[in-house]
Order: structure tokens, then sequence, then C-alpha cells
DNA sequence: CTTGAACCTCAAGTGGCTTGAGGGCGTAGC
DNA sequence: GCTACGCCCTCAAGCCACTTGAGGTTCAAG
């Protein structure tokens, strides 16, 4: 199949496609007269890459996935990788709702104490 | 006060300060003998751009609250940026919290249904 | 006068692509 | 034969917000 045909069977760009060959996540294909010719397992590895990136596994983390799921490893190894992914997301959540609470309390004291004086001196402005 | 100086006292380090001059965030100081130097309105400027960046607002974003400080607009103005930010938080933060249910859900998946099967067969690895 | 810290500029690297320039191949219609 | 279209190719640059490094200059202290 052809570099086009396989992106819109895994839902991917083309360009993305090639970038993933050119970093080293995706093999190199096939050439027929310098185009990229593309068997089935291709597609089964792009899907995968395409599945890890929603879950916002990083690029180096999937590289390091797809070597697991190549070697057949056994699966308490992705559900390792997917733990330590829990917990950067569950991190930045908490890192967000700090964000989100500071942000909140600064506009609703800019409501309360200095709404209508100017930018200088509002306090959503004050850095501690 | 050099660069130096004023990095210290704005907690930023000497290169991001001259980043922020170069893409115009900082207005360019006058010079001694090629050096940089610096009076205590660039410091309150410094200071409040550290502020918007701790409060995670984007450098166009910070030049535009620094637009509006040095215009002396009225306070409104600043709280519209807030609440516009407070929403992307918001929004975000919703994001993270469905992908963090997702990888939860396939986590506990692997531990009920497939926890020492091989990698390849793994539901976290299941794409949809 | 020498040393060492602090300063300077410019370029490249980070992540994960996207976009664009400039060109080649193959087919379909005129 | 000629043109237009659609797909493919490579290489380079752009995005964000810096950080890091190379290589060179200026300043302050001893």
């Amino acid at each position: 199949m052809r570099i086009g045909v396989l992106a819109k069977a895994a839902s991917v760009s083309v360009p993305t496609i090639r970038y993933y060959e050119s970093i080293g996540l995706l093999a190199p294909p096939a050439r027929q007269g310098g185009e990229r010719i593309y068997g089935s397992e291709a597609l089964k590895a792009l899907n995968l890459v395409r599945h890890c990136r929603e879950l916002d596994f990083s690029i180096d983390e999937t590289r390091d996935i797809l070597a697991s799921v190549q070697r057949r490893l056994p699966c308490s190894d992705t559900k390792t990788f997917a733990e330590k992914h829990l917990g950067s997301i569950r991190k930045k959540i908490a890192e967000l709702r700090a964000l989100e609470a500071t942000v909140a309390a600064l506009v609703s004291g800019c409501e309360t104490t200095c709404c209508g004086s100017a930018a200088p001196d509002c306090v959503i402005l004050q850095a501690r």
C-alpha cells in the first residue's frame, strides 16, 4: 500500500508518517520507483503509535512500548508504562488545579477590591 | 544595574532576559561599553512578566497585559485576560481528567483481564 | 598587569509535528 | 503531443519559550 493509503487507514497525516520514519519510530519500508510501499504490519504499528499518542505518551515512551510489543514482552511491562504515565497525568492535573485556584482567587479579588482602577494597580498583577 | 543584578532581583535567568528583549517583550535598555544597563522600571516590567509567566500566560498574552499596564487601561481589561485564561486552564483540566479516566480504566482492565499475557494482546494497547 | 567573573553575539537544540518550496511520475482528457 | 491533476519525493523552516554552548570582550579586584 502507498503512503497515502496507509495514512487514511491509520488516520494519520502523510508528513507525520514520514516524520515518524525520519526519527526511527517506524521502520523504513520497501520502495518501488522511489515510493514507499507498506505492508499490513506497518499499519498495525502505525495504529499502535496513534493510539499511544492519543493517550498522550511521548514519542520516546511510544518507542519503548513499540519495542516491548515487538519483543512480545509480558504485558506487565505495558502496565508499568501506563502507570507511570498515569502518575504524570495526575501530577499535571494537580498543578493545573493549583493554578486554577490561584487565578480564580485573583479574578474574584479584582472583582471585590480593585475593579475600576488602573491596570498597574490591579490585584491580578501584583507579584508576591 | 547590570543584567546579572536584574536577573537576580527578578529571579529570571540572564539569557531569558536577553531572549525577552530579542522578541520585543522588554524594551532594549541603554548600554555602557556594550553592556546593558537597566533602571528600576525595567525591574518592574520584568517582575510583571515573571508573574504573568508563573500564572502560565503565553508570551503574547503577557505582551498584551504589559501594554495595557503601560497605557494604564482600566483593570477590567486585566480581568478579562485572566478570565479567558481561567477558561483555558479549566478546559485543559477537563481534557486531562478525561485522559486520566481512560488510562486508569485501561490499567485496571489490564489487571483484571490480561495481566501476564504478551504485550501485543494487552488491553492497554488495543486501539478502538 | 593579571586573573576571573560577568558580559557580549550568534547558532543550535528541545518536542512533535506542520507547512512550504521545488521537483518527479503516472494517468486522463483534448 | 500537451496539459492538467493527483500523488509521491526531499529538504528546510516555522511553531513555543526558552536553554545550552561556542567563542570572544569588558569589568572589577588584587
